[in-house]
DNA sequence: AAGTGGTCTAGACCACCAT
DNA sequence: TGGTGGTCTAGACCACTTA
């Protein structure tokens, strides 16, 4: 199924403008994988046709697309969907440095347990797991780096959405979590927010980062949403802040 | 000193696009308070004539701006210079949430202590105070809601930006404390940036807000920026997350 | 050289807001 | 009713990338 081999109906005298539609449009053809992570889509030119609109509206709507970190824009080459790798995990899902330090760093992660359970009513509630399987995974790592741990984090995903998802797979992926949910379950991570607080540190906790019982540590509630803001994946991470900082970049954007 | 007084030179042949030409010619607006806090700035027409461009290139540089967070679009009225008020502070620069709750909250703010000290070396450089004076105010406020505070503030400015700053002056402002930078010393603060990790309360910060000295706080480094990123305000917030989250939300932003 | 997105034009018409 | 920003057109030409 392509995307050029669809009919697209923009209804001209409706309320929503043009671009707005197109962009609807196009951001269910993600949802709906007739556009995948990664691929090129058809050029501005095809689009113009495809939608029966001028160029300009056709921008306005893959502008929009791009503001929201779906769409990529390449001069002189075309534009793609964006796609979860090393890269993008880096700069926008890892949010620490190391203290007095600007630079970002690629951390080491490391399995430290997998498991298959029946989830809690919490977990029932955030994930809207169905009637017919209320079973998650729950997957820890540890992260840090220069031989060195700094956080333990779990993660909570469905086995409903990741029903053939296996330790054996989880550990032999070559990328980043979100890319293994992207290319071997199709489920693309479009955003998340984050809530902090501090915790002492729980026995588990602190040996595997091998620090005292009751150390202060931060504690992160990451929501990961995919289309349509649905809710896929609660990840709970424990912060070890001797070495390293959370970071709330701020950036002057500029651009389109 | 007015806009339409001045004559702009949109180079046509630069490397540079004449609509980020335009944007940065209105941002110098800003910066030289040429443009204010809250102020209307002249229609689309008359900008096209301003500068001598289309319309579609002027509009493209207000929606620069307006994305920086810097101009506000109204239809039907004109565009707005953004400004720092009551509402802004709560939706842009308080970060926290009652625990299990999505309603951000209206914080209490109370002046604990405001002192004039010299600067610490650390001070000097993140601030590039002037070597004639290198003084800084140190206002330490409480923060919180429902008859508790969570939240130990402290602000340090520079002297030399702020000279006329009274404590007086500071606790009879009937507004947020960047509205005062703003209509007082004209110091607009465009963005900031943040870093967090966790510390043990000390004494101090322990009887201000009513735990015990060591209780775990969530520790917030504040970097606030003016125009061309400059500098202008060193803020550390001491956190008593027991009944409430720092915030870091997501936003699926539409438009331009 | 061919193809892509990026910039820019010179309008037209619409939706919204105040008076 | 008059003025504002919002949408949309149908092009032209430029800058960048790959081959």
């Amino acid at each position: 199924m392509s995307i050029t081999d669809l009919n697209f109906d923009i209804d001209r005298n409706s309320q929503t403008p043009m671009w707005l539609q197109i962009r609807d449009e196009l951001y269910n053809c993600l949802h709906q994988e007739i556009l995948r992570p990664g691929q090129l889509i058809p050029n501005e030119k095809t689009l113009v046709e495809l939608f029966n609109v001028s160029i300009g509206t056709v921008r306005k709507a893959i502008g929009t697309l791009e503001n929201e970190g779906i769409l990529i824009r390449k001069q002189g080459l075309g534009t793609f969907v964006f796609e979860h790798d090393a890269n993008s995990f880096q700069f926008k899902y890892f949010h620490f440095v190391p203290r007095n330090s600007e630079e970002t760093v690629i951390p080491n992660v490391e399995l430290v347990s997998f498991e298959r359970k029946k989830a809690t009513k919490s977990e029932i509630e955030i994930l809207n797991l169905p009637a017919d399987n209320r079973n998650v995974f729950h997957i820890y790592n540890k992260l840090g780096f220069r031989n060195k741990f700094y956080i333990v984090d779990k993660i909570v995903i469905s086995v409903a959405k990741f029903l053939s998802l296996t330790e054996e797979m989880y550990v032999n992926r070559n990328n980043t979590i979100y890319n293994l949910y992207q290319n071997k379950f199709n489920i693309f991570i479009t955003d998340c927010s984050e809530k902090i607080r501090t915790v002492p540190a729980n026995g588990e906790t602190a040996k595997i980062l091998g620090i005292d019982i009751d150390t202060p540590l931060l504690r992160i509630d990451r929501t990961g949403y995919t289309y349509h803001n649905e809710i896929v994946e609660i990840r709970t991470s424990y912060v070890h802040t001797s070495d390293i900082d959370y970071v709330r970049p701020h950036f002057s954007a500029l651009g389109e």
